[in-house]
DNA sequence: AAGTAACTCAACCGCGATCTG
DNA sequence: TCAGATCGCGGTTGAGTTACT
């Protein structure tokens, strides 16, 4: 649409997907499962290319897919989490099961960015982005085959069983995506006090890609939205207080302890400059009261994340019952894991 | 009723990251 | 080490729909 189309797509049919497709097309995925999107058309009779089937199956067919409007609880997260991924559709549709980045980002553009001036005094979820994959910004790549064969092989084994089978693959790599998302989303907060230059740059970077600033005046805004964002967090009651570790790391957005930028052990910088001013020559444990923050809207989706620590031993308290628990050891663990990485 | 502006959303595109041989 | 293949992501487009004049 709008654009020519690529030279390897001469002779694919393009535009709306007719049901017979589909069928076809979600036929297949469930005798083979997911992957291998380029072989996937010609393997299934479809004159589409592998990228159009992708986005069909991710957008339109998956079985998980939440049809329906996005509810209010939806909408307050979706700002929540804008306000500090930015434009990052994936991670946000992350953390709303059965909603695609694509959905997201629509109604994003549709409904939400127009009212982006009502966000400014709303409150900022605070995610350690380095410590999503590839320091918060994974872009593609295919699997290795390794996982592939090794979901393959679950998947036969449960063939025939349980027609969730069909999906084994993408729900694995979904849940595993959430379980690192969820185990990055306030548990290790940013320290906006010492790295208040590269939160700022990195909020202006996301305002700047968030489609606030398509005309004049809102350009100054969105700077403008950035610095608040910051500054607002720097008072908010809530705000961390930094604890001296032993490595001299710093639990910093956008490097962590093994980031390349920002403060923390990506070398001399500004950043570490402002480190060092606050005297933050070890590892700055957060002690981050998240009670703090106003996310009522996703109680349920955030109570596993609301725990006290205990300062001396990390470990968690339970915000919940028995069932939090066990899901705070999982991002715990998922946690220890990416520590060691 | 007709024209058109505004809106929604499915789909396409290019880019960059990652993997493999 | 590197080139090519593959994949996922965010930006963008335009057909279809709805609201307004």
């Amino acid at each position: 649409m709008g654009r020519a189309p690529c030279c390897e797509k001469v002779g694919l049919k393009q535009g709306r997907w007719t049901k017979e497709e589909d069928e076809i097309l979600a036929r297949y995925i469930k005798e083979h499962g997911e992957g291998s999107w380029r072989s996937l058309p010609k393997n299934a009779g479809l004159l589409r290319c592998g990228k159009s089937c992708r986005l069909r199956w991710i957008n339109y067919l998956r079985a998980d897919l939440k049809r329906g409007n996005i509810t209010e609880e939806e909408e307050e997260m979706i700002i929540k989490l804008h306000a500090t991924l930015g434009n990052r559709w994936s991670l946000i549709a992350g953390h709303l099961p059965g909603r695609t980045d694509n959905e997201i980002k629509n109604y994003w553009n549709s409904h939400l960015s127009r009212r982006a001036a009502d966000f400014r005094d709303g409150v900022v979820v605070n995610i350690d982005l380095s410590r999503l994959p590839g320091g918060g910004k994974r872009r593609g790549g295919r699997a290795s085959r390794g996982i592939l064969a090794a979901a393959a092989k679950e998947k036969k084994g449960k063939k025939g069983k349980d027609d969730k089978g069909k999906n084994n693959v993408a729900e694995a790599e979904q849940q595993q995506q959430l379980k690192e998302e969820d185990a990055n989303v306030s548990t290790t907060p940013r320290p906006q006090s010492d790295c208040a230059t590269a939160a700022q740059s990195e909020e202006q970077a996301q305002a700047s890609a968030s489609g606030l600033t398509s005309d004049g005046p809102e350009e100054e805004d969105t700077l403008a939205l950035s610095e608040e964002m910051v500054s607002a967090l720097l008072a908010a009651p809530g705000s961390p207080k930094l604890e001296v570790g032993p490595d001299g790391s710093c639990m910093d957005s956008d490097s962590g302890p093994s980031g390349d930028s920002g403060c923390g052990s990506g070398g001399p910088s500004g950043d570490v400059a402002h480190e060092l001013d606050l005297g933050l020559d070890d590892k700055a444990i957060m002690d981050w009261d998240l009670m703090g923050l106003d996310i009522s809207a996703a109680d349920d989706m955030w109570d596993p994340l609301l725990w006290d620590y205990d300062d001396e031993t990390l470990v968690p308290e339970p915000a919940g019952g028995g069932e939090g628990h066990q899901q705070q050891d999982e991002v715990m663990s998922d946690l220890f894991f990416l520590d060691n990485l």
